[in-house]
RNA sequence: GCUGGCGUAGCUCAAUUGGCAGAGCACCUGUUUUGUAAACAGGCGGUUAGGGGUUCGACUCCCCUCGCUAGCUCCA
């Protein structure tokens, strides 16, 4: 007999030789029925797996989160077998588990798979799945039977699994496989019992990849797909994928009239009225906030001398993402000729960061640590290059405005400052209804500058401040910026879909390097601390966030309209103006729509266009000074007056600020 | 940057085997003066992304460039 340890600390005895699936047997047939896998001593694994004495055991279900990685690591398995039915001359290589479902990388000889194939797949998915075919896991020592036709699934030439077999043997691992029906594949599991938990299962797209991921390998053929416990689940996902492209920004900021593309100018928004309204609204939010926190706002210039980007680091390890000038001169002789490319006796570069702008300011006079902490910021545009595959809306653009900034202080400052910025910027994001933020913490890469002591001292500052605030974070190892560690803000929208926004780096580089200095208490001058910070990340990319977080859909405080007043025929159009008048005068974004289009008309209109609210004026509003308003969101009326309305509705931005902090 | 897909009016999309470039919405004009998600009629709108080629003839087939897009890689 041997002994297993329980999640709720109670013991079990079992038969020499047990597994877990005899265990969840044991403790009731609706366990045995809803197992899928095991989780022992911390690890997940098969539920046939026998138990040692003394193993800790949970047995895993569908509620599980661990439970969902193996059926569809599992739901690989069973698209790769689907596929090469569908497919002989396929060869599999990798087929993993990824956030939404998993993919299975194929590399084909001849031939390629699209979406068309999709249903044929998904039919083999399906019977295979009907027959609930055990996955049998069997160890091999890569010489017996088991092997060999392994090796034959994919026609026996198969050179990457060949590769990837070759990595198990030079580390001494064991060489695993899993079989289902005839199917067999090189697996380390775990994997569901049987392919009867695979019915719900959706190929969603291909995609190309390369081999390891590298670009000078074979070029390879991705099938995504995703896999659920149950029908209703995977109805909710595809579901959610739906309502996610119906909220996509692009589609609705031309929906909305809020910002375009063109061609001559990639990857650069241009903002319509409506939109600058946004973006303005978005930064005057932030410059109210950082007045209360003692910031003082800076402007510097889009081009600096290339030689500041020399001493600034940048050039050596931002060279790839920088815009540099370029001269265009006539020809002295022949003023038709251009001479392109001239070169600059003092060439200049258009600036992918606002630091050495504010490094420029700090040194334009004498400091104090009585001023301490100094605190400059900037709506800073930056330009960034991009490798043009990566562009993408308003998330990924090469030209941003940043809400830059950055605090200048001594080291002893850093804990107090580190634990300012992470309530201001919860606060931000909860404005926004942005209320799930996850924080990380990212250290050293591979590329940087500054020495070990200076690193060092720069991360463990940062852990101090966030264990003293008591938040969990994640460590990102070799993620932080090149000359400091990082805090990143990661938030979760509506569709609990992940985005980077803000984000706190702390340098001690950049201050030494531009001879920082400041008057101490000893009278002895000091090299200041710097740390470099932004709360939306770039107002564009956030614009974005918010416009998919809201549907398009923005609270009253962001419409770019917030009031439109519709009056039910011309004779009407007096009252209806100076109604929006009124409103106009408090403050408030409205517009009259007074073309001779039918009331029922302009409600769509306005209802299109998302406005929050709609006041219709007529014969009763008139006489009786009265205006009758209708909600965009559940299209509800009521009759009421312009001060009234203007007192129930928040059309001015939310106001949670701590205490005002004085400016030095 | 790499791989695949795509590019027709401001937008969404048609155009049979390579055979006269078209519709709805938007816009403009007129009629209509309207009560909570679409009144009616007419009109304007195109170098079919750009360039080259094949062909009697190219939106359609081929090549190059640009852009968009899904991923890969990278990032705010």
């Amino acid at each position: 007999m041997i002994q297993v340890k329980l999640p709720d600390g109670s013991a079990r005895a079992l038969e020499e030789g047990a597994s877990a699936a005899d265990l969840a047997a044991q403790i009731g047939s609706g366990l045995a029925k809803a197992a899928v896998a095991a989780k022992v001593n911390g690890a997940v694994r098969d539920l046939a797996l026998p138990l040692r004495d003394g193993d800790e055991v949970s047995i895993l279900t569908k509620k599980d989160p661990e439970a969902l990685e193996v059926l569809r690591h599992s739901a690989a398995h069973l698209m790769a077998d689907a596929i090469l039915r569908v497919f002989p001359q396929a060869e599999l290589t990798i087929g993993p588990v990824v956030e939404d479902g998993f993919y299975y990388d194929i590399h084909m000889k001849d031939g390629k798979i699209t979406p068309e194939d999709f249903p044929k797949i998904e039919d083999e998915m399906k019977r295979i799945a009907q027959e609930g075919l055990p996955f049998q896991r069997c160890v091999s020592d890569g010489k017996d039977e088991i092997f060999a036709r392994y090796r034959a699934i994919d026609g026996g030439q198969n050179k990457f699994k060949a590769e990837l077999i070759e990595g198990i043997a030079e580390r001494g691992e064991e060489l695993s496989f899993y079989k289902h029906g005839e199917f067999i594949d090189l697996c380390r599991g775990p994997h569901v019992p049987s392919t009867a938990f695979l019915k719900n299962v959706k190929l969603t797209k291909v995609a190309g990849a390369y081999w390891r991921g590298d670009a000078t390998r074979e070029q390879l053929v991705r099938v995504y797909g995703t896999a659920f416990f149950t029908k209703e689940e995977l109805k909710d996902y595809l579901h959610a994928l739906e309502e996610a492209k119906k909220r996509d920004h692009r589609v609705l900021g031309e929906k909305l009239e809020l910002f375009t593309f063109s061609e001559d100018a990639p990857g650069f928004p241009f903002f319509q009225p409506k939109g600058a309204t946004l973006f303005n609204l978005l930064a005057e939010y932030m410059r109210g906030l950082l007045r209360r926190r003692g910031y003082q706002e800076v402007k510097t210039p889009l081009i600096l001398s290339e030689s500041l980007w020399h001493r600034s680091g940048h050039y050596d390890n931002y060279l790839e993402n920088m815009f540099f000038t370029k001269l265009k001169l006539r020809d002295d002789e022949d003023p038709e000729q251009i001479n392109d490319n001239v070169v600059e006796d003092r060439p200049m570069a258009v600036k992918p960061m606002n630091c050495p702008g504010h490094l420029m300011i700090y040194k334009s006079r004498q400091h104090s640590h009585n001023e301490f902490p100094l605190r400059f910021a900037e709506m800073g545009l930056v330009h960034r290059r991009e490798l043009s595959g990566v562009r993408h809306g308003l998330f990924r653009v090469q030209a941003f405005t940043q809400d830059d900034a950055h605090h200048f202080c001594t080291p002893e400052q850093i804990g107090d400052e580190v634990k300012m910025l992470i309530d201001f910027f919860e606060e931000v994001y909860a404005a926004f209804d942005l209320g799930d933020v996850r924080i990380e913490l990212s250290t050293r890469p591979a590329k940087s500058i500054g020495s070990d002591e200076m690193w060092e001292k720069a991360e463990s500052a940062l852990k101090q401040a966030l264990d003293e605030k008591g938040i969990p974070y994640q460590v990102n190892p070799g993620d932080g910026a090149f000359y400091g560690p990082k805090i990143d803000f990661h938030i979760r929208d509506v569709l609990k879909r992940s985005w980077q926004c803000g984000t706190i780096q702390l340098d001690f580089s950049m201050p030494e390097r531009f001879g920082l200095t400041y008057v101490g208490a000893d009278g002895e001058r000091h090299t200041p601390v710097m740390i470099h910070r932004a709360c939306y990340g770039s107002l564009e990319r956030f614009l974005g966030i918010i416009i998919e977080n809201y549907a398009g859909n923005f609270p009253a405080w962001l419409a770019p309209v917030q009031v439109m007043v519709i009056p039910v025929g011309e004779k009407f159009d007096a009252y209806a103006k100076r109604v929006a008048e009124e409103l106009l005068d408090a403050g408030v974004r409205v517009e009259t729509n007074l073309s001779d289009d039918r009331v029922g008309y302009k409600i769509r209109d306005a209802s299109l266009k998302k406005v929050p609210y709609v006041v219709v004026v007529g014969e009763k509003e008139q006489s009786s000074g009265t205006i009758n308003v209708r909600h965009r969101d559940d299209g509800s009326q009521r009759e009421t007056t312009v001060p009234e309305l203007l007192a129930t509705v928040n059309f001015a931005p939310p106001k949670r600020s701590p205490p005002a902090v004085a400016a030095e």
